[in-house]
DNA sequence: CTTTTCCCCATTGACACCCATGATTTTCCA
DNA sequence: TGGAAAATCATGGGTGTCAATGGGGAAAAG
């Protein structure tokens, strides 16, 4: 299987086209549908992305749930009432909605981050930030943690 | 498969027609009939959509499925005793009946808000503010839940 | 005859598609 | 091995198409 791996960092124009790296678009989700599907992230001002097949998977788990059940409602309105189906163009390219640019407080250059099954999108500045955070939390806190699984 | 996703903004006109998403007509059950099934929602004041084949499934499931509560069953009859089935005119519009309308509080400004297999209507505003409790919810209590990649 | 439902046509604005360019990489042959 | 040709990629810009919406009128129902 093909993963979202490695950093681009590509610029958005005046229409909010920009390119999705030609390394992401292979991937076997999108060739397939021609689509990828963005949306908000709970915890980070960034923008989430995957393919249609993993919408799919979460459309099923969550219909095996109870019915009617608190949970279900939940999960379900917030995931995907969120969630954008985007096309791809003939040339690679999607246009950001304007909520998300807002969401992840995007400018010109956007950093597309490849994080295996999923990727995301920053702003490269507050990317750069975040993960020197990170960075720092996990040597403080638990450097053995790092590579399980 | 297909899905419902995303939220949309659409206005309904004086005579109670309002366009359903293009997106959402392209979904199977609604193309194959040319037919949307509307039900007032039980837990929210806002409308509750599918197709004709969902409705079939529920009412399997609640044949097959003696484990089905006594709750449960009735809210099944209200779901097929409540459900209007609309047909979907040549330019992709809907009548919305009053009875729907008053329901949800719908006034000009209709969100129509994906939730995988199905769909609901809501007011914008009593939408958002639902969306932004659910959220914070979700962070407190399950953030493990929330699409860890 | 009156009222409701449905169908048809017109408008507009967004976006999906087209082609073009330059920069970089890869191919392949001298 | 060097270097030219070809391919790939990110980007800029123009334009046709289609979705959303408004309005009129025919068919159907009561």
């Amino acid at each position: 299987m093909t993963l979202f791996l490695s950093t681009f960092i590509n610029q958005m124009d005046p229409k909010g086209r920009v390119s999705v790296p030609a390394s992401f678009r292979e991937q076997v989700g999108l060739v397939k549908t021609g689509r990828v599907i963005l949306y908000r992230s709970f915890t980070h001002p960034c923008i989430e992305g995957c393919d249609i097949d993993r919408m799919a998977l979460l459309s099923n788990a969550a219909d095996q749930m109870p019915s009617f059940s608190k949970e279900q409602d939940s999960l379900m309105s917030l995931v995907f009432a969120d969630a954008r189906p985007l096309n791809i163009d003939g040339t690679g390219r999607i246009v950001l909605p304007e909520d998300l640019q807002i969401h992840a407080r995007l400018s010109k250059k956007l950093a597309f981050v490849g994080r295996g099954k999923t990727f995301q999108i920053w702003d490269p500045d507050l990317f750069e930030k975040n993960q020197k955070s990170l960075r720092e939390d996990a040597l403080k806190k638990a450097p053995s943690v790092v590579l399980s699984s």
